[in-house]
DNA sequence: CCATTTCGTAAATAGAACTTACAAACATGA
DNA sequence: TCATGTTTGTAAGTTCTATTTACGAAATGG
């Protein structure tokens, strides 16, 4: 490790204070950091010329002394281009200011389901398109989509549309002049959760949509596992008493259980759909338990359609989860929706990516 | 971040490089770590002077060019206070030196269950013990106890002997004077498997003894979780369909399934004791498979006794964990038993931990 | 025996953060 | 009104770290 590394990490530890703070002076930074007023200018100096941070006038007078500048991120001249590839019937790009504002949206229908060329030709044009729509200094791209996908952004596998070691990154990067990240839906909404959403530094966060998937923070950090393939928890088997049949041909899997389509259609069939609910929330609280167990989670997000997820199957899958868990402290697991809507948290996710690898903001 | 925490981490480099590849020369150093010829005889000048590395004389020749003198670790010089308190009958101490050999060993008999007191006064008699029987400079104490413990090595409960909120490692530091290292045993002994026996930074460690526990390694690093409870697995229920009542009242936990006191009575009791074991196995495969799907853990490690844990019961989890899992690589998960014995395992992870907080070795 | 190679270190340089010092700009109280 | 104290931001000098450059020592090989 080299003295620049360390300039580095202090230089997003003053960038991280003032995206999460808000605007403030060199001084109140310099607290903030615990690093000296001295040090501190000088990194605000050099975000002041990189043009990523920018100076707002003197703050109203509080007390005695010198009035304090104001600087802050440039949350209105920096942009994001943001991808979402996890949507049932369309893909959406999107382009965000950082204050994480939606600026222009674009969706086109998702190409059918295994003509990988298509995707691949529909994904490069709406990012160019999506790019072109920019009104602002792009920071970056940021790719979601389900998926297993490589830490330099190969899609290694992703059944729906069909790629196998599809390249995104650099094909992407071929063609838009930004730096482009790539990574699983679930574990960017995750990381969305994370530095968009406040929550703690170890969380799990279960999407349910055409399938299910997860993404899981430690420490604050995306975990994408020993073959990135972290989250992959559709296409586990839960319970023992069998369940219904999959799509991958086995019986019990956790998304044959919870995908929406699957548990509309269960809801249409039944006489009670609180019922199915009720055995879908279960499900997910067998599933997690020992995943609770393992890595002592406190705080567990579901993503999904809020007309589904929210009362019934939430309330099961909490009271399942507390049942199979044995806390040793008062504090119980807390099992709760995301704060982003359901359209936006991987969008966002995609965001917070970018933000991640550009400014090192988490 | 300071220049002389880049500095520490370069130190610690050094240290690890030759901890896992052996002596070698400061000019085989500094290719190994990147750094430069100068920095690195710099650093290792400055680990000679605190008595950490030595230097070997020169080696035999190779080929042209001055000849290297060869400088390690000072593995004989330097010990390590161990201490295993997870053990079903007994209490053990040992000093190991660096090469990780056992150079003393003691063991003392368990109090009896819940006597707090008493185990408090008599892990401090084993420690004082212990420490007097090193023979060189003594690095630090490493202590691995069940229950769940603080980062700052406080018990925060350990059930069987009783202790709630005991500072554990404040009182050994009261009486030794040597830096105190307190933790978990499954997680412990998880650290040995990953810096004693170079498996993959990412693991999880089931220890399965008179409780079950379990240790996680993310990225290399030990998993704690959000209330320091990471890998209490053994009161998670497991299976749909009840199972054996379990101490804590409930139906099914997993240690009811497989604590060695269990499951031995349960095999004494049945006509077909591969079946009890095979049965028991399942249900370890069943509880591993979802933290196996969200974490993407490719090693899985047991450690136990292993006439009971080796052949049927290992076979049944893994062809469980497999059936429930759908990896999408051809790669399946490993489930392996520990390389090391199982009356080690957890008195290597103290040893490892010390390496880890004195010399950040891992 | 001399060119070549490799090792370890000395000296000088560049980068990063620190301490010290100071001017600017305000509030407050005599 | 004016001296005093407070806070901000920066300039100058110091310390620490790692680098580049250079060199002597000690071996091999033609």
């Amino acid at each position: 490790m080299l003295p620049e590394h360390a300039r580095a990490h202090n230089r997003a530890l003053v960038l991280q204070t003032l995206f999460h703070e808000g605007a403030m002076s060199r001084a109140d930074l310099a607290r903030e950091t615990g690093l000296t007023r001295v040090t501190t200018s000088d990194l605000v100096g050099e975000l002041l010329a990189d043009g990523i941070v920018v100076e707002q006038g003197v703050r109203a007078q509080t007390g005695p002394g010198k009035p304090a500048i104001l600087v802050d991120i440039d949350r209105e001249g920096l942009q994001v281009v943001a991808l979402d590839l996890s949507g049932a019937t369309e893909h959406v790009g999107a382009v965000l200011d950082l204050t994480g504002a939606v600026r222009a949206r674009v969706a086109v229908p998702r190409p059918a389901d295994g003509d990988s060329d298509a995707a691949r030709e529909g994904v490069l044009a709406l990012a160019a398109d999506t790019a072109s729509r920019a009104t602002a200094r792009v920071l970056g791209v940021g790719v979601a989509a389900p998926g297993v996908i490589s830490r330099d952004g190969v899609v290694l596998t992703a059944p729906n549309v069909g790629w196998h070691g599809v390249p995104l990154r650099s094909l992407l990067e071929e063609q838009i002049s930004a730096p482009v990240v790539v990574a699983n839906d679930a574990n960017a909404a995750a990381l969305a959760e994370y530095t968009l959403g406040g929550s703690s530094g170890d969380l799990v966060l279960v999407k349910i949509g055409r399938g299910v998937g997860s993404g899981l923070l430690v420490r604050g950090e995306l975990t994408r596992g020993g073959r990135d393939a972290a989250g992959e928890i559709g296409h586990v088997t839960v319970g023992t008493d069998g369940g219904p049949r999959c799509a991958c041909g086995r019986e019990g899997c956790l998304e044959a259980w919870l995908a929406v389509p699957a548990l509309r259609e269960r809801m249409a069939a039944a006489d009670d759909s609180e019922s199915v609910l009720r055995d879908a929330g279960e499900r997910l609280g067998i599933a997690l338990a020992p995943v609770v167990g393992t890595l002592d989670i406190d705080d567990i997000v579901l993503s999904g359609p809020v007309d589904l997820l929210d009362g019934t199957f939430l309330d099961a899958a909490v009271a399942t989860l507390r049942a199979r868990t044995l806390s040793p402290f008062a504090d119980p697991v807390r099992v709760r929706l995301s704060a982003h809507g359901d359209d936006v948290v991987v969008l966002r996710g995609a965001f917070a990516m970018v933000l991640d690898a550009r400014l090192g903001i988490r």
